[in-house]
DNA sequence: GCATAATTCAAACAAACGTTTGATTGATAT
DNA sequence: ATATCAATCAAACGTTTGTTTGAATTATGC
């Protein structure tokens, strides 16, 4: 019995190959829509190497959401590192900054946005336990900055303040194309910008009403992106 | 060879029937997750009968998507016809209130929310465009009125802001559940109260950069939600 | 160079899928 | 009552699905 999680030096790209076909079916067709034998096909594969190298497909597109998900979370989580170290009181513009930024940034993995896109509106319950253990951190630390950026606002409208700039990101980065030219990423960064402005005026408006749910704690399932 | 579209009296909820359970299963599984084996289980309804009343899957989800987005549409469209028949300038809020409050309505198709949240994410094109086709009057119509009560703001920052509303409510209404009890109804108007809020503060902020997207109007494919 | 483990391969597996068929039942109108 | 059309039904169609198997191939360690 193999151990088919650490790839030596020769054909390890084979993984890489799968991951990177995976990634571009998941894309278009979704996660039920893709068959491990279209994502063979494209990788110039065998059939039976993605359940050798990934035990099967629930764990090959774990494997994908793992590729595409991690650089750009701890980017984020470097940039509010930075900003919690350097300065005393960190602003609201800074916050949305450090977390939505590193979507216009180009070198990282390509199709990023709408990887991410697609698989936080799947209904496979084990994917989005998946997704959400991906972006849990990124999700309570930006919330507890936010906090403390803007006090006059009580944590739970907070928490929901975020979820909504969390369905913009996501709903934006949903039309963002393959980014072939650099025009296209000037286009990206623009709209991001428009993300952040939005998203800082919204965050910082006095809350009119309080949310006050009664006691039952249900913020632990407002997170994941 | 019947006329399938229109149903007398006897056996027309055989219709309703697939259309409930196909709903429901939609919801739970997604749009490719679900098979038309498990609709017609659910219904108590022979296999045959989804093809013979819808032509076939395609048809079937495109009936579902209908008969849930009509209602909330048709309701959010004569809000908005009263306020600008009674009023010559109308505030963000009002537009933000018709376009939003009806999610908290009561008297609707009662898995509308969880419907729309699935259904504005498929991958599959063809839903994707009768998505788009239902909700596109609503974009056009809403985005000019707020184009209109927001001066300030060039109208394709406006299209892009209210394109963030609408990934905000439809991330929202993703953690809607099922809607049991009436306090999960109030829980669900703070919600879309404190949404109105956040959108109102993010619509009417001054622009920082201008979008000015060097003339190819791509604005088309900024709708449907 | 030889043994040993890691990887690739063609082939097959049962299960589930959407759709179609042709017979059968139910209702309707003349 | 009888002819006609709408609706339901059981059964089967051919594909496609994820996964498994066992042999063949390649790389690795000594």
């Amino acid at each position: 019995m193999p151990t088919p999680e650490s790839s030596k030096s020769a054909s390890a790209d084979t993984r890489e190959r799968i991951l990177d076909a995976a990634e571009l079916l998941l894309i278009e067709k979704g996660c039920g829509g893709t068959s491990l034998r279209a994502i063979a096909s494209n990788a110039n594969v065998n059939l039976a190497a993605t359940n050798y190298h990934f035990g099967g497909k629930e764990g090959l597109f774990a494997a994908v959401i793992h590729r595409c998900a991690r650089p750009i979370n701890e980017q984020r989580l470097a940039s509010l590192d930075m900003l919690e170290a350097q300065q005393s009181h960190i602003s609201t513009r800074e916050i949305l900054k450090a977390l939505l930024d590193p979507l216009a940034s180009n070198n990282l993995p390509e199709h990023l946005p709408a990887v991410m896109n697609r698989v936080t509106s799947e209904p496979d319950e084990n994917l989005r336990a998946i997704v959400q253990a991906e972006f849990s951190e990124v999700s309570s630390r930006f919330i507890a900055a936010l906090t403390r950026a803007i006090p006059q606002v009580e944590e739970e409208e907070i928490s929901l303040r975020f979820y909504f700039v969390i369905g913009s990101m996501l709903h934006l980065v949903g039309l963002f194309g393959p980014l072939t030219t650099a025009e296209d990423d000037n286009t990206r960064s623009q709209k991001i910008h428009a993300l952040v402005n939005f998203g800082v005026a919204g965050l910082e408006t006095e809350s009119l009403t309080n949310i006050h749910s009664q006691g039952t704690s249900e913020s632990s399932e407002l997170f994941y992106p």
